[in-house]
DNA sequence: GACAACGATTTAGGATCCCAAACTGGTTCG
DNA sequence: CGAACCAGTTTGGGATCCTAAATCGTTGTC
């Protein structure tokens, strides 16, 4: 059973590709992986600080990767390079997030759409059909279980990032891939993301709404899925929008429910795994 | 008259911030511009190449500001950092071109669609409306005049970009903003570009299609505009869409005419002028 | 007492140095 | 004759040093 402080995010990490990336990038990616987290974390506070020669006592290392790191941190956004000689850091809020949201849905109904309207598309089919079909399997799992285990959600996840990474490859338009990364930094922005209400695990009549939640956005996929087999661009792009609003309506549902919410709590649970520093 | 070489673009500069980024910012930034354009320019061919110690001879700095450019580069996708010990150059193909405005493109319809809804748009509307004025005006000079003049275009130019900018940014959601100039290194995907063709000059009759190429856009914009001051959001994006798309099929038309259009052809116009490096 | 100017300290940018890893060449052994 | 290994050179990453600029504090003068 799962049960964390207000909404954990559970993503799937792509394990091998991780380690790969740990020890291949070099130290000042990483670097900037490593102060993203902590700024996202709340390490340092939303106002005007932190220079080179503080980083480098903190995290150990020269001025020159430090250096790197902040060139590539400000280019996110997390960092603002202002006026006179200091960093400013730009901690992401809530609103942050919904906004960002937002603006990947509307790249992924692109991919979406682009796909549907593709030829080649069929090819990649096969893996979606077969992501749904797992996050169906892992749904019946759950539902049998009565509650909520963590290999199974995190199956769950696994397939639903292969679903949403699937469309976004197969849409013969790198740059919306491409785009979409740009703005997945933040952990629970990484496509295919799933969010949970902390309540979920609580009672079983949460348990249960959150399985409707799952469920419905299977449904979403199944939709999503048919409408690019048949090639209908328009219902492909809506269904998709529709699929990635949803998230963006579940977290603004708890936003109001809990007025407190901070970013720090919608990564609770990601942030003690390590971070896809990019790829 | 302007007359270019296969197509020519032309660029609104906001010319006092340009200065101020130019000097302010600091040489990696700038360097980064420099090579981007190089590349962009074919002075480096597609294949794998450049190393550190090479480009600093070339553009006479040292390392470390080399180093922080190609971080950036790598970032944008220009330069990959690869396998071995080298940077591959991976300079962009027209194919990105138009991958990269249909994502813009998007982008701007979101930013429209948002628009349409937001409540404060109002405050927004005017400058919006004095953009097609002025875009009008300059079509109505352009017309007398019988020809092409550059002033009266760069105004256009001009207008054009305030218009597609305001909405950029009175969307009030800052990550379409960002994320529009994050895919918009290359100089011709600069929000509120006007491609036109070279032979747009060559004719009266070429000159005749020209001008109702503008005047179309601009009734495209007027639509827009009466969208979202009546918050019609499905109009306003649909409008949008469609507005945006007129520059791909523009520029696919062109690369079925000529099967040799290059990146560089592009951007023959604008590459006279100094680049604006982020911002 | 207040304001201005000058100096000291902080801080970011650029350059140089060092090191580690990998590619290239040649040579040697099977 | 081919393959593997070893050495040398190339190249990128990290650290340190130097410099310029900006801010803050202090002092002097009005």
């Amino acid at each position: 059973m799962l049960v964390f402080n207000l909404i954990f995010v559970l993503r799937l990490d792509f394990g091998i590709q991780l380690i790969a990336n740990a020890s291949m990038e070099s130290i000042d990616t990483e670097l900037a992986a490593r102060i993203r987290k902590d700024i996202i974390l709340g390490a340092y506070k939303e106002g005007e600080r932190v220079s080179e020669a503080q980083l480098c006592e903190i995290y150990e290392v020269s001025r020159t990767p430090v250096r790197l790191a902040l060139r590539l941190l400000e280019r996110e956004g997390v960092i603002r390079r202002g006026e006179g000689r200091g960093y400013r850091v730009q901690s992401p809020t809530v609103e942050d997030i919904l906004q960002a949201v937002e603006v990947r849905g509307h790249l992924e109904s692109l991919a979406a759409r682009l796909m549907a309207q593709r030829r080649g598309r069929a090819d990649h089919l096969p893996k979606m059909a077969l992501a749904i079909e797992r996050i169906d399997a892992a749904i019946g799992e759950l539902a049998s279980l009565g509650g909520l285990d963590e290999s199974v959600v995190r199956r769950a996840q696994a397939a639903n990032k292969v679903f949403h990474t699937t469309i976004l490859s197969a849409c013969a338009n790198d740059y919306v891939g491409y785009t979409c990364e740009q703005i997945s930094h933040l952990p629970m922005l990484a496509v295919g993301s799933m969010v949970f209400d902390r309540t979920v695990g609580d009672t079983p009549d949460r348990f249960q709404r959150g399985l409707f939640r799952l469920r419905l956005g299977n449904a979403q996929h199944q939709v999503i899925f048919e409408a690019i087999e048949k090639g209908d661009p328009v219902r492909a792009e809506g269904m998709m929008r529709e699929h990635s609003h949803t998230m963006v309506e579940y977290i603004q549902t708890f936003e109001k429910r809990d007025e407190s919410l901070t970013v720090a709590d919608l990564v609770a649970y990601s942030a003690t795994e390590s971070f896809s520093p990019n790829s």
